[in-house]
DNA sequence: ACCTGGTTTCGTCATTGAGA
DNA sequence: TCTCAATGACGAAACCAGGT
């Protein structure tokens, strides 16, 4: 799940591709587009705090990254948002549409001008993909963590592990101090074997740190995932609706057309 | 109230790719 | 080569809605 999101924009990456990437861009690129439109409005999107609607949520460890803040727009309905693309064929004159232009931030990976660098197409001093790793994932490791609240230590006898219930059997216990052995072991398959030796409970200690690890990271994984769904169905909705203007668009030209026929 | 099939959530394992 | 974070796959448990 290394694809990036962009709103609508070109997914970029090796990761799952957007399935909508292509949408925007596949009007015929022989006639310019003209559009019954008004006026172009362009919004910088200012620091302030985001809104509560929005899709994409900052300040998180999140596959869709935001510079800063996201804000979102309310428009009347029938607007319809067109985000601005030098290389569209779509062309605004006067009417109903109104286009966005985002201007990127400097770390923004999230483009709105159909380009991004969040892959290996985009050229520049460091790997792209590093910068977007670094940015989305890096961060305290659990190390460090469990460094910082004293220790690490990890108990390894659940309790009541020294009846000998359901599998469970005792052996030894042996004197306390760092090397203590925690002299245990299960019948059950599935249940931790506690085997004597500092070394082997060190190797239990390390188990029980990555499945803590594992744990974490993918409940942080699912929330990705989520997130990277919500906004692309987010974006079917915004194309949708483009396309509905399109199509409106369509009937009124060639009503015109066939006024001027008669004519 | 109970059963059942579908859905969601969670933990774990296996694998992969990146960095040291 | 080793380590580690990310993630897909899988199974178990919880939850829910509909039927009896």
């Amino acid at each position: 799940m290394d694809g990036m999101v962009e709103e609508n924009g070109t997914s970029t990456g090796a990761g799952p591709a957007d399935p909508l990437g292509s949408a925007s861009s596949s009007a015929p690129a022989s006639a310019p587009h003209v559009v019954a439109v008004t006026s172009i409005v362009q919004l910088t999107l200012p620091t302030q705090a985001p809104s509560a609607q929005s899709v994409i949520q900052p300040n998180q460890q999140s596959v869709i990254q935001t510079a800063s803040n996201i804000q979102s727009v309310q428009l009347p309905k029938g607007n319809v948002i067109l985000v601005s693309k030098p290389s569209s064929v779509i062309h605004t004159t006067q009417g109903t549409l109104q286009t966005l232009q985002i201007k990127p931030e400097p770390n923004s990976l999230v483009s709105t001008q159909g380009q991004s660098c969040s892959d290996d197409s985009c050229s520049g001093d460091e790997s792209p993909k590093r910068k977007y790793r670094e940015m989305l994932t890096r961060r305290p490791s659990y190390r460090k963590i469990l460094n910082d609240l004293g220790g690490a230590e990890i108990a390894v006898i659940p309790a009541g592990a020294l009846q000998t219930e359901s599998g469970l059997h005792t052996l030894a216990v042996s004197g306390g101090g760092a090397g203590g052995a925690i002299v245990q072991y299960s019948t059950n398959q599935d249940e931790h074997f506690y085997v004597p030796g500092p070394m082997l409970e060190d190797q239990t200690r390390k188990r029980e740190l990555r499945l803590l690890k594992n744990r974490e990271a993918a409940r942080e994984c699912r929330r990705k995932k989520k997130e990277y769904i919500k906004c692309l169905e987010n974006r079917v909705a915004v194309l949708e609706n483009q396309n509905k203007a399109l199509i409106e668009e369509l009937k009124s030209l060639k009503e015109l057309y066939c006024q001027q026929k008669t004519e």
